[in-house]
DNA sequence: CAAGATACATACTGGTCGGTATGCTCCATG
DNA sequence: CATGGAGCATACCGACCAGTATGTATCTTG
């Protein structure tokens, strides 16, 4: 049955991007992802060859794909693209309500922790900020050329500068443990974007 | 011999705080550290009573202390507020040399691994940056008193966000293991610094 | 000089971890 | 209808972990 089968993958994708997203990488803890499920050991290891690889598909396949939903796709609309910009930073954060704010950043999580002892892990999560960069980037660059962006500015720095912001004011919202610090944060950030107008 | 003893405990924080640095709290060993002190675990447990309050003493005593130095009283030097401030953010960016860009902020990465999981941190870590956020804050509103700094900005939230941005850099330099990355990143918010003189 | 406290050293414990060896059932294919 | 592989299930392994129990010098203090 090819289909329970892949039912059984992505339970346990499901659950290990959870237990990652709460604990970390390192302290994420197989037998909990297994208890969660109700899938066995043996059934864990058909499917991923090690825990590195279950976290590399984490990464590839739920992280990847959330953000393409959440960030990529809403950027792809036209319009002013300060104003699209902005919308997507809005949206964000009102997607991370309540207990998942805590958590802080999946990308971000994971960056932190393993960029400096995992090389697979890091390489992975620099090609998506690269990704992630250059979408603003090429928003910007034709904002310059629509004459709506300051031509005074860098497009590939500030994009990410932008980008870094928009990561440490999720960092410092998670640490505080609070929406409101998060919409302060959010706040200067709009107020920079604006700055950015032609 | 109470000398030996203090250089015992210091000897240990260095380490713990080595090993914290690179690997992370919860994937710290303390075993590892005993090897690298040559200090034995009765030794250990005679100065700290458990592992989380080595990481507690390492936050308060050895990152707390560091912060002080490299930051904090940088910034109480007369001059222009955003001079200062610039100043501050060029002179982080020249210590965090080499390999260490690559294990990034200490503050941050504690901050990022166990704000969510153990309240002790998140305390700790929140007053710290509480801290941080109002010595900038301070700053800014002195500017604004003295006329230097733009009176349509509030002090407060820019300097979270100025905080959140600073932090956001070197989160990404880390990730991309280059200096490059983190001197790009300083270079948009030394330009964002700029905008907010009167 | 006796006694208690300080500052360790050594050896060990229970628990959890990621990973593996083996065996089973089902099902498509020749 | 035999057979081999896909998709598991169960039991187990050695390594490592934080933490502890116990013993022992040394040093301070009455």
């Amino acid at each position: 049955m090819l289909a329970d089968a892949d039912a059984t993958r992505r339970s346990l994708l499901e659950a290990a991007y959870e237990e990652i997203h709460r604990f970390g990488f390192q302290a994420a803890s197989l037998n909990a992802i297994l208890e969660r499920t109700g899938v066995t050991k043996g059934a864990l290891y058909h499917h991923f060859s090690s825990k590195l690889q279950l976290g590399y598909a984490v990464l590839d396949e739920h992280i990847a794909g959330e953000l393409q939903r959440l960030w990529f796709e809403p950027l792809h609309q036209p319009g002013h693209p300060i104003d699209t910009l902005m919308e997507a930073i809005m949206h964000m954060g009102e997607h991370y309500q309540c207990e998942e704010i805590t958590l802080g950043c999946p990308l971000n999580n994971l960056a932190q922790e393993m960029s400096a002892i995992d090389d697979g892990f890091r390489q992975r999560i620099d090609s998506i900020y690269k990704h992630w960069q250059e979408s603003i980037e090429t928003l910007l660059t034709r904002g310059q050329q629509e004459g709506s962006v300051s031509t005074t500015i860098d497009p590939a720095d500030t994009a990410f500068f932008i980008l870094a912001s928009l990561e440490g004011c999720m960092s410092m919202a998670k640490n505080a443990q609070s929406h409101d610090e998060l919409m302060r944060c959010g706040k200067a950030l709009l107020s920079y974007l604006n700055s950015l107008r032609a």
